[in-house]
DNA sequence: GTGAAAGCGCTAACAA
DNA sequence: TTGTTAGCGCTTTCAC
């Protein structure tokens, strides 16, 4: 780096080649002598050569740029995603480019176009909460735009799909609960629209009947804004109140701080001590209080795996791809 | 977005003009008629036509893109920045790129040299701990890449510079324990060697001072890793159990939740309850335990002041800059 | 006020 | 095996 960058002309002109056989050794073409590229090799590594991607791109109509589309960016699971997405473009040599939605669906679309218009090779995307009409993706992937979705996925799109395996995760989360010796268990859920919602609670129903507990709807709370709003929860939190429950299970990020936060704001709603497990991707769950156990989504595994189907999506180049959809299991991490 | 995209070439057969001509009427240039101009911007408007920014930026030698370089993502307070950063290059029309050192300066000088070869029109960045030699961040200055650098700062760099007013934060931070009756305050501080460390201490001892309280070397530990190692908080804190004092005060995100962590691990070195103030971005400190008081960075702001900064100086295309130095505030928040 | 042409750095079809 | 040429979409100098 010690000037400017050099161009497949410069290294030609020293080496007395053309750009493009220069251009062809560098790419390990089979019709290059042996010689010849390693020559090539041996200079370029030594004046550090570096191809300009903007130009490579406008020629390949690829800009080895992948781009995210979440709701928001300093949040504990999505930053983990990201980091795990970023670890692999890493290595495969695509830039990350983010963007965030704040939940807007507007805002979603504007930034979904501008990636297009970017020649972005491929989208991340979580959706926002508030997105319905996803028409416009759809075209979008069928002139030839990868997305592979994470975490929060649209209806009815063909794609690659990575997400958490909720049904289990509720599952075990009550089996855990159970073997913890509740008998009586309660739910702080998200609005029932959300595909995640309605997972969670399904699994939470089939791991009540494993255990033979009867399902009380009466146990059940909805937040509709999952916990943005902590007066949701305030209120949820004051209807359990009055009802007899040993055990809860709190099924979203936000919701599980958020009831932690209530019963530190309300300590007279927290009369007896409760067995609590909840989902959350804080990496200071074992300094809450009081002590909860974890549901921890596997955030940085499905930000790599989101990235390496998108990945190999891209460099499929069109192919027919048959997609997957990925589930990834949650870790129960109980507090010391 | 109902079909390919359009190039200055489609439009300007469109209007029986040269694609010269639909450029400079695009641009707003003098030498077109308003008429001409009116026309052109009517039909690209019609046909959402999007300059493709590969090209333009290979010409140009721009890319309306902005780097970002930190040691880790899934962080608090880092992502928080970025939270900032993305705010402001969402409204000025600039993408925003992502990428992690994980402390490692291989890596970091890695992505910088990666980011001047993708044209990249600045950076934004927060040194990684181990980097040293930044020669080659000055040259690349010189020549012509705008480099804007917040929360850690390389010594000696003529650039613009967004930080946490460290010392006034420490400062402040004493005079807040002796106001709840402390009188023996200890300090949990990160390598000497960086200069944020540096100023947090001078803050403390001048916090000290105006309160005629001694500055007792025994009563500060220093984490060479900055509590990225639990293990050199566990240490330091059993040296602290030995001896007396009523008050800390923890320099670093990384101190704060280990030293807390550490309390948990080892509650006999909590013999008695003592006030604790330390600097953290996490949005969840009143759920902590024990209650502290949390010193908290203006890390949004952050972003958005050095996003600004760089993109002000992208745009005035290598004019004579003034570097400034901004200092933002702290905040202390205190568990209720 | 508008157009023709060159060129940013790269790749690839075609020639030799 | 290597070189020549054209062209990706844009901006800009120079001509008209």
């Amino acid at each position: 780096m010690s000037q400017d960058q050099y161009t497949l002309k410069d290294i030609a002109k020293v080496l007395n080649l053309s750009p493009s056989t220069v251009s062809r050794a560098l790419r390990d073409s089979h019709e290059i002598s042996e010689e010849t590229k390693r020559l090539v090799l041996e200079y370029a590594t030594k004046v550090n050569y570096r191809a300009n991607p903007l130009a490579r791109g406008l020629k390949e109509r690829k800009s080895y740029s992948i781009g995210i589309v979440v709701s928001e960016i300093a949040n504990n699971f999505f930053s983990q995603v990201i980091d795990g997405i970023e670890s692999v473009a890493y290595h495969k040599n695509y830039q990350v480019v983010i963007s965030q939605t704040n939940e807007s669906a507007e805002r979603e679309r504007f930034h979904v176009e501008h990636f297009y218009s970017r020649s972005t090779d491929g989208l991340l995307m979580a959706m926002s909460s508030e997105s319905s009409d996803n028409s416009y993706l759809e075209s979008l992937m069928e002139r030839g735009m990868p997305i592979v979705f994470f975490d929060r996925i649209p209806k009815q799109v063909k794609s690659h799909q990575v997400i958490t395996d909720n049904k289990r995760a509720a599952y075990e989360s009550v089996q855990f609960l159970v073997k913890k010796g509740c008998k009586r268990i309660a739910m702080l859920s998200s609005s029932k629209k959300l595909s995640n919602s309605q997972e969670r609670l399904e699994g939470f129903k089939l791991g009540l009947i494993a255990q033979h507990l009867e399902f009380d709807e009466n146990l059940v709370q909805y937040c509709e804004y999952g916990g943005l709003k902590q007066s949701e929860i305030d209120l949820a939190i004051s209807r359990f109140a009055e009802l007899d429950y040993d055990g809860i299970f709190l099924s979203g990020d936000k919701l599980t701080t958020g009831y932690l936060q209530a019963l530190r704001k309300y300590p007279k709603l927290a009369k007896k001590p409760i067995e609590i497990v909840g989902f959350t991707n804080s990496n200071l769950v074992d300094i809450f209080s009081p002590k909860i156990t974890a549901v921890r989504q596997s955030a940085f595994e499905m930000g790599k795996k989101a990235a390496e189907l998108l990945i190999e999506q891209i460099e499929s180049r069109g192919k027919e791809v048959d997609f997957k959809t990925v589930l990834l299991p949650v870790e129960l991490i109980e507090a010391e």
